[in-house]
RNA sequence: GGGCAAUUAGCUCAAUGGCUAGAGCACCUCGUUUACACCGAGGGGGUUAUAGGUUCGAGUCCUAUAUUGCCCACCA
């Protein structure tokens, strides 16, 4: 048989053959499986652009550790997929790719010709992201994959739309909204990123008509002077208390602007003055709002100076700038400059500076009358509908709800869905109609000639509806059986993009939350803790760890001594470790088919079967890992799970089981064993458990669709642990001996002891070999074993006077901290009678090794 | 400016208020004993960032401080 088996599992010989098995059983499928206990993740579509990166990884592993622990347990599961069109992202990609490899625009196309191109490589892109999927091991139910752009799931997330504009949660508005000049696109709150950088602030001074004075404003942007309409103070600075009334002349564009007041001024920043341009800025379009001011646009939308602004028009902004300082330096209107940090905005996506413009869009009214996005989403997580994980993000999210402002829908882009909208050309925008279908005639005029809305929706307004537009929301027969899902698990990073918007419209289309756990994973990371991207070339490409290490390693190194939400480094070392322990699992099914022809996997054990005391041992703690493990994984702790199954292979199993079954062989055990652990590895390492549990098993089903194991408890067994474990622990004094004695594993020391048990084991595992009696030598003992070793000679006594020393201090250290703790009445009282109860184990244990200790070092003094 | 998180061995990270705070990597010593050198045995290495507090008991809870990171926000 050992013949038959290689020594190491070779992960890429066998990986995609297993995945075929899997898929072609069906199982990935729910409808397969008959169960009343049903669970559901929506599986995070991945941006139909590109490929697969760790970040993608790290989710599925977990979302599918979940799934197929949940499979396991009998229940209905279904992973559902899915690909994202990703507006702006695919845009901006697929622009870059025509740029570079055809010289041309979006223009160059024109839009429908583009649009379709864009398609056909969205589709492309997902079949090869497909396969790359399979390539983690993830267990979805690929034939209901879906698209945001499949058109019943589209029409599904455009009816939102509809049904909000019904509900008064729709209006269209000229505001000041973030506009991206290279996506050439307005852009939401959420898309746009500040990043401090050092900047300057430029003290300018206005002259103040019919009079010789100036009032001197500070300001980042000078360029946007152009289109300044007022100059405003807070009404409490006594400064200008006496400019009331006074008119500005703008510099350059001697236009006269009123001096106003308002309180939203800072009067310690800059001069106090400020210069107020409603078309370019925020808080100067809310000021302009209040004040009746007039918006002047200086800035276009590709970033340029437009008509209005004068003889500086046409010159891009920054170059605008510089004329403009200049300009006024000639005149002697520039007071100073100083060094200033200033938060720039960028666009998420292509990292260009964002211009604040007034343009007019298509919003959603978070806090409508007839219903309130915002404060319906704070109720279902006050109300903790949804458990998070990592808790806190539940306050984060509960922050942004309360903070959230009405939300801009509409993108200038042409790849995505476009509005639902419609204009008549005889009624004009004002009376636009609201219709998925084009409609046939305008129902106020009659009239035939329709044209839509040109502008697109926010991609994260269909991804978003996601979990029930899947799922065929209200009628179909996944609807009713899954939603509210189970389980959503995402990237911490689309906490506020993508997670809140589900809970938003969720609660909005159905009533109901869209899953019942969120879970974030943190953010890959490469060794040295940056973020991994494509331009730093620090990237770890997934495929190629799989190739060379295994999907099991890949999944493994994802969850290991992770915490949700919390960042985690990913390098190669750390992936070969992993490797190792699948090789280690190999080989643990390597020795045991070895060991005889007939060994077999063991469901199920009764207790005769169980003989010797290391067979209690073991038996009890693979009984106690499954209950630990399982218990970890209820409470959605994958890290700690593995590290309770980690411990149990490869310390108690491996190192220690099967050293002592060389010894007194019990294949009935090791068969048991064996069969837990390969069930208790499978949703982490599916992989290479499914092709040990085949080949062992050939007439068995799929591991994938065994049950998970229950706890016998009649099995667990705490004495046999406890005695187990003081032979673990003499066995580690007489190597502890050897080592620092030097003594070769290859030689075998004498020894004698009085009625001992298992002492084959100790035999063996010291590499001691027991006889006649030794008259002198060094004793090990260890609760009621005593052994005296033939090595008198070698013995150091001040060194091993010294450690006895050491250990009888720290023993009397700890048998004094014991003693009054268990003399603290409060301690009696208030604790847990397990605990008191421990702690009186504990120190008689204490006492009783001192004693010992203290005989030993008597012993060593007669030496 | 506000919020959140992190700080534990040289490094990467665990630890559910209660067993002498644990792993892996790296390091040192020894070893190829017929599952595995992708291995085994042993070892060194900790004032759990600092200062207080709550508690019978704190790495864990509370309050400050420091450092780092992230997020949010209309100081131009």
């Amino acid at each position: 048989m050992i013949k038959e088996i290689p020594k190491t599992y070779e992960a890429n010989k066998y990986e995609d053959e297993i995945y075929k098995l899997w898929e072609g059983s069906g199982f990935f499928n729910p409808d397969r499986i008959k169960s009343k206990k049903k669970y559901c993740n929506i599986l995070p579509p991945p941006n139909a652009n590109g490929e697969l990166h760790l970040g993608h990884a790290s989710g599925y592993t977990v979302m599918d550790i979940f799934g197929r622990y949940h499979r396991m347990k009998g229940e209905k599961v279904l992973l559902y997929p899915g690909k994202d069109h990703a507006g702006i992202q695919s845009q901006v990609v697929y622009e870059k790719k025509i740029k570079a490899e055809r010289g041309i625009s979006r223009y160059d196309l024109g839009r429908e010709k583009f649009y379709k191109e864009i398609y056909d490589f969205c589709i492309d892109r997902s079949n090869y992201m497909r396969a790359q999927e399979k390539k983690i091991g993830i267990s979805a139910d690929w034939s209901r994959e879906k698209f945001t752009l499949d058109p019943e799931v589209l029409s599904k997330a455009l009816e939102t739309f509809v049904k909000m504009e019904k509900d008064g949660m729709i209006y269209r508005g000229e505001r000041i909204i973030n506009w991206c000049p290279r996506c050439a696109t307005a852009l939401s709150d959420v898309e746009v990123l500040h990043k401090k950088t050092a900047g300057k602030l430029y003290y300018i001074k206005y002259p103040l008509k019919d009079s010789k004075k100036f009032i001197t404003v500070a300001t980042t942007r000078p360029e946007t002077m152009l289109g300044d309409t007022a100059v405003a103070v807070n009404p409490k600075d006594k400064r200008y208390a006496s400019l009331a009334g006074k008119i500005a002349i703008l510099p350059l564009q001697n236009r006269e602007i009123p001096i106003i007041f308002d309180r939203k001024i800072e009067m310690d920043f800059g001069t106090g003055a400020v210069k107020i341009t409603p078309a370019h800025d925020p808080l100067d379009w809310q000021i302009g709002k209040e004040h009746k001011l007039p918006e002047i646009q200086v800035i276009n939308e590709k970033a340029e100076i437009t008509k209005l602004g004068g003889k500086y028009a046409g010159q891009k902004i920054d170059e605008a700038r510089e004329n403009i300082l200049r300009d006024l330096a000639e005149l002697d209107l520039v007071e100073k400059i100083e060094e200033n940090e200033i938060n720039k905005s960028i666009c998420e996506r292509c990292k260009e500076t964002i211009e604040p413009l007034i343009s007019k869009q298509w919003f959603v009214n978070v806090d409508a009358k007839k219903y309130s996005l915002k404060k319906e989403s704070l109720k279902a997580i006050k109300a903790g509908k949804i458990e998070i994980y990592p808790k806190n993000f539940g306050k984060i999210m509960e922050q942004w709800f309360s903070n959230l402002h009405d939300w801009c829908i509409s993108r200038q882009i042409w790849w995505g869905p476009q509005i639902p909208v419609w204009y008549c050309e005889k009624c004009g925008e004002e009376n636009y109609i609201v219709s998925i279908e084009k409609p046939k005639k305008c129902p106020k005029c009659k009239g035939e000639k329709l044209t839509q809305d040109p502008d697109t929706f926010d991609t994260w307004f269909s991804s978003g509806q996601w979990p029930y537009t899947t799922l065929g929301y209200p009628k179909e027969k996944d609807y009713k059986n899954f939603y509210s899902t189970e389980m959503m698990v995402t990237g911490r990073d689309l906490l506020f993009f993508w997670a809140s918007k589900m809970i938003m419209l969720g609660l909005y289309r159905t009533g109901k939350v869209p899953f019942k756990n969120l879970f974030f994973t943190g953010l890959v990371r490469d060794k040295d803790g940056l973020k991994m991207s494509k331009s730093k070339g620090n990237g770890v490409d997934p495929l190629q760890m799989i190739e060379k290490y295994g999907a099991d390693a890949l999944r493994m190194i994802l969850i290991t001594d992770t915490t949700p939400g919390l960042d985690i480094r990913v390098y190669e070392e750390k992936i070969e470790k992993y490797r190792n322990f699948v090789t280690k699992l190999w080989n643990i099914y390597r020795y045991s088919f070895s060991s005889s022809d007939n060994f077999k996997l063991i469901e199920k054990i009764s207790g005769h079967d169980v003989k010797s005391l290391a067979d209690q041992w073991i038996v009890s703690r693979v009984n106690q890992a499954i209950l630990e493990a399982s218990r970890m994984l209820e409470s959605k702790n994958i890290a700690m799970a593995e590290n309770i199954l980690i411990k149990f292979t490869w310390d108690d199993l491996a190192n220690w089981y099967l050293e002592i079954h060389k010894l007194e062989k019990n294949d009935k055990v090791l068969g048991y064993v064996l069969e837990k652990i390969l069930k208790l590895w499978h949703p982490f390492m599916p992989f290479v458990t499914e092709k040990i549990y085949g080949d062992a098993n050939r007439k068995a089903k799929m591991l994938m669709v065994q049950k998970w194991p229950v706890a016998d408890k009649k099995l667990i067994d705490k004495k046999a642990e406890k005695e187990f474990q003081n032979l673990q622990e003499i066995i580690v004094k007489i190597r502890n001996i050897r080592s620092s004695y030097r003594i070769a594993p290859s030689e075998i020391i004498s020894a004698s002891s009085q009625k001992l048990k298992n002492q084959e084991i100790i035999e063996k595992l010291g590499r001691v070999k027991f006889g006649e009696k030794i008259k002198q030598g060094i004793n090990v003992s260890e609760k009621n074993i005593r052994i005296i070793l033939d090595i008198a000679e070698l013995i150091d006594v001040e060194k091993e006077k010294k450690n006895f020393d050491k250990e009888i201090a720290n023993l009397e250290n700890l048998i004094a901290k014991n003693s009054a703790l268990l003399a603290n009445k409060n301690f009696l009282a208030s604790a847990p009678k397990e605990i008191v109860e421990n702690n009186k184990i504990k120190l008689s244990e204490y006492k009783e090794k001192l004693k010992s200790q203290k005989e030993l070092l008597e012993n060593l003094q007669t030496l």
